[in-house]
DNA sequence: CCTTAATCGAGACGGTACGTCGTGTCTTTAT
DNA sequence: ATAAAGACACGACGTACCGTCTCGATTAAGG
């Protein structure tokens, strides 16, 4: 029946992770079990077990397997404007595919400290030190009057855009990120005081 | 062996909530199921499928029995930093308590929006209508030069504090409160500045 | 929004019964409850229950309720071939009505013996009695030899029709009850044999 | 705790139908349930569902396990009264086991033919076809005119038996089995009667 | 005629069992 | 060695009825 010879190593394990993203999307997180990812990939649950002890790490590796290139540099598109924009859309449509794929994942972090740093690491990437490159930038370029801002200050835009995509768990509209860039962030960083002020 | 009549009614409600309530501080949420609720309330499952169909609701219904009384009321300190402290410390030890005790209540929104609803409405409260209110009295003793804020504004010192909550389910420190209070409010709603600039 | 009155007495009694056998018809012994027969009768259970404290109750009381007359009395044909074929075809037309209807009834008999009395009574009736006429008068026309036969002799062919009844719940068609007649009863109990033999 | 290993295969199938059994000489029939097997064998109804899908299912496969010599095999005494005693005998004691055990198998038949086929293979035998061949040897050794004999000459005294005994559930005593071997199937199957007459 | 007693209708309570699903462990067979 | 298959023992699910109970609404009957 099984035309192909028995899947082992690499092969295997790809297949398996696959076969849980495919399980996560048409299900939803809720409905992830070692039982259907084991009946997706045509294996048995031990070779899942063997491998990721709990759904929320199978789960995570999936997510990580299937969308791992964080973007970790900082774009350039001329003015501090553009540059915000740029990194906060990137992370609205990173969030929200994840979240939306697995919002349950957030709830395990309490219990998992290493489950929420990986996710900050392999997902969420670092978009606090993008900023303050942009930031740095802008400074340099006279658009800011300073680079130096308080932590809350600097992360608070992003803060806020975050809190509204967990919320909802939606990428946020193009209304939404004028509203944050020019209302919250341009404001909050300095911009349109004159250097010196 | 039952001693007492058969319980009804409020008394027997109030009795279900308080083993939920219970149970989850004992086991913690992904833990609780109607089961152990109902061994704990020493009645049936049947008695709490008559009222909460599924465990977030019952969760919830437990929270809010627990801890009911959501300051809805504007504090008045005065000036408008102590008032942005106030709203924001009871927003913190409100919303960490929740999260502490049922973090994976978040994860339940999308496929819930009652329960959203019903969460903001019973326990977070609407801190975003009552900052509106401290803002226009500190606009009306000249605090601020204006009262009329783009909302994006209004709402992102609550919306990144909010997020930092969400992701550590632990209150806020006071070093935390003060940045986000004079860093990010402040600056914002545009206290410093002229009336009239 | 019930135009009518509110039912009592006799009237209420004969829906409850009624209603109980339209959900054994609809459903089938195993399946009738007093939830069923409550909801088709549009009452309460507590009502059903102060009348009859079992499902067996229940239905017995319905079956008499339905089919109450049994006939008692012997038919008389001329011949006894023809007075057997009417008794058979009677009994077996009763008995798989009640077996098809109420199958289940049978195994509740050992526990409880009043209700395999009322059974017997008010629905098999008694065959035996009535055969017992029938071969008098036989005896005394002539067709038999003897109107004096062993009990085991007289109900054999009661009792083999009877089986064939309880383990098909289907009425005995005309071969078989020719067979059981002219095979088994009428040599049995003598017809053909000389007076004096 | 459990201080043998996990039990499986013939071991564990033998423990399960003899914990059915055990529960139903217990409680009955009618309050045989899986979970009460289920705990009587010390394991899950899991594990019971995977082998009969219903009550009937097991409890015939626990009356099977338990009494499972069916006596297939004519006797022999030397004359056909002595053949019919035997055959009667064991067939009464079989039968008044089965239903004493469990009368309500019984009603289960009409909806579930394959349990009545089995029952009748497993349980009942097959005494017909051992009475033929009792009567053959008869009608050899010349007590008897004939071995041609109507399916019901043949299987009415049978039928007479099985009746009382669903009826009563009690063994057949000497005197019923003396009156029905005498008084139905002698005379029925021609003993007495000369050859050729 | 009006009060009183009965009982109807409605529904909650505490409980048992159902049949299903998933878990984590373990054993067996085969590659 | 380990993949694949599948059983075991367990826990929980959500549903259906059970038998009991309380409670208001309605009805019939008696003073």
């Amino acid at each position: 029946m099984p035309p192909e010879t028995r899947r082992r190593g690499q092969v295997l394990e790809d297949a398996l992770l696959e076969a849980a993203w495919s399980v996560l999307e048409r299900v939803g997180y809720p409905a992830v079990t070692f039982e259907a990812v084991a009946a997706e990939a045509a294996t048995s649950r031990t070779v899942l077990y063997r491998r990721w002890p709990t759904v929320p790490d199978l789960v995570l590796a999936a997510v990580v397997h299937h969308a791992p290139a964080s973007a970790t540099v900082a774009p350039d598109t001329g003015t501090l404007r553009g540059d915000l924009r740029a990194v906060l859309t990137h992370m609205s449509d990173r969030l929200s595919d994840l979240l939306a794929a697995a919002p349950g994942l957030l709830s395990e972090f309490p219990g998992n400290p290493a489950l929420l740093e990986t996710v900050r690491a392999e997902v969420f990437g670092s978009p606090t030190a993008i900023v303050q490159e942009l930031i740095d930038r802008a400074a340099a370029r006279g658009e800011l009057p300073t680079a130096e801002l308080a932590a809350a200050t600097l992360t608070a835009p992003l803060d806020a855009a975050r809190y509204q995509l967990v919320m909802t768990k939606q990428p946020l509209d193009d209304v939404d990120l004028d509203e944050i860039v020019d209302q919250v962030a341009l404001p909050l960083y300095g911009a349109g005081r004159r250097a010196g002020s």
